[in-house]
DNA sequence: TTTATTTATTGAACACCGATCAATTTTGTG
DNA sequence: CACAAAATTGATCGGTGTTCAATAAATAAA
């Protein structure tokens, strides 16, 4: 029996995210299993539920987890490229969520209680990332147009994530699709010819 | 106790799926229950699982309807619209999984077991779909680039579907995007100017 | 140290779920 | 009517999220 001792409030929480999105990779959103977790990290069910409140706030508590892997991997991605900075954005994009296929998923999976928002800690790291993205794209934009950058980033991000989307729950499969990531690269220069000196 | 005179097989089989998209678009994906639905009807949770086999496959029988329903709306909105064209096809989008959400929302939420392909009539009106669709765009592209119609119509069905879902789970809402249906309509044209003579 | 109080942890109990399948009922047939 | 075939049932199983009185452990007070 696990003695409160052994580990202090902050590490018990650690440990279930840590477990918990190890299970989240391993099994997906759909079979994921609270009571797994707690025995697998050797506390009972209640403690989880002491810890969390909720199931609900311990799927957040892993979503949260995957979305500080993500920033993590889009910034190192980033860091030490070389040629074509659009390219490997794109490619980081898809990269993260092929390799964590579940624990990405998940967070498109998980959807809170009609009306309700999500913690402020999640919209902090959803928001980092969107600004990582944002830095990049600026650097893509004409001066004038820099005002737009927001806006586009918003739009591109989603223009991504369906490719992506697309691309991990076999609908491009089914439609004969075989290139998602160029595809997506593609609508990202689209619309990046709208505020750039017009293809020659 | 229902008779099985009462109903010929597809009948029962159309009361379930009726029923069980009802419930669809009231509770949603992960509140759905097949107890339920059986219940609703008056028969046994046994008789669903008769007619269906599994979980799995009454669930892509109920999403099958909602593409069903997606297709008709659709040409539905085609069929009559006077100015532009493009923007309806955008609007219809946005539209329908706004009206049916928990039902559309569901189609994405639905994922088979690793490796597994849907059932034949699965993928043939999800194609439908994709080539109402194609039809449309086809119709906006220069002769000499109607060879491009198909892969440019999954990559802008990718498009405005990461605009759509992000609209619907709250993600635009949380990072201030105020019009994802103007966005995903400039992200259309964008692409379709690629094959287009130049803005002026 | 001993006692009292606060905090952490437990796990049985509850109400559900998807899934199975022997038993039953209903239907069709000879 | 009797019999075979088909349809329907629902108790049963193993699992889930959730609750919360009871217990154990740690801390504070005496």
């Amino acid at each position: 029996m696990a003695r409160r001792s052994d580990h202090t409030r902050a590490e018990l929480r650690e440990m279930i995210i840590g477990e918990g999105h190890r299970q989240m990779e391993e099994v997906g959103f759909a079979r994921f299993s609270a009571r797994e977790v707690a025995k697998r990290i050797g506390y009972s069910i209640g403690t989880l539920y002491n810890v969390f409140g909720s199931y609900d706030h311990l799927i957040l508590a892993i979503n949260g987890r995957t979305l500080d892997l993500w920033l993590a991997y889009l910034e190192r991605r980033l860091a030490d490229v070389k040629g074509d900075r659009l390219h490997a954005a794109v490619d980081a994009y898809f990269r993260f969520a092929l390799d964590h296929r579940h624990a990405w998923t998940a967070l498109f999976d998980f959807r809170l209680a009609e009306g309700e928002a999500p913690p402020e800690d999640y919209a902090v790291k959803l928001t980092a990332i969107v600004d990582a993205v944002e830095r990049e794209l600026a650097g893509e934009l004409p001066p004038e147009h820099s005002d737009k950058a927001p806006a586009l980033t918003r739009s591109l991000l989603a223009t991504v994530h369906g490719h992506c989307f697309f691309a991990l729950n076999g609908t491009f499969e089914l439609l004969g699709e075989d290139a998602p990531l160029a595809a997506a690269l593609d609508r990202v220069r689209d619309a990046l010819d709208r505020y750039r000196q017009k293809r020659e």
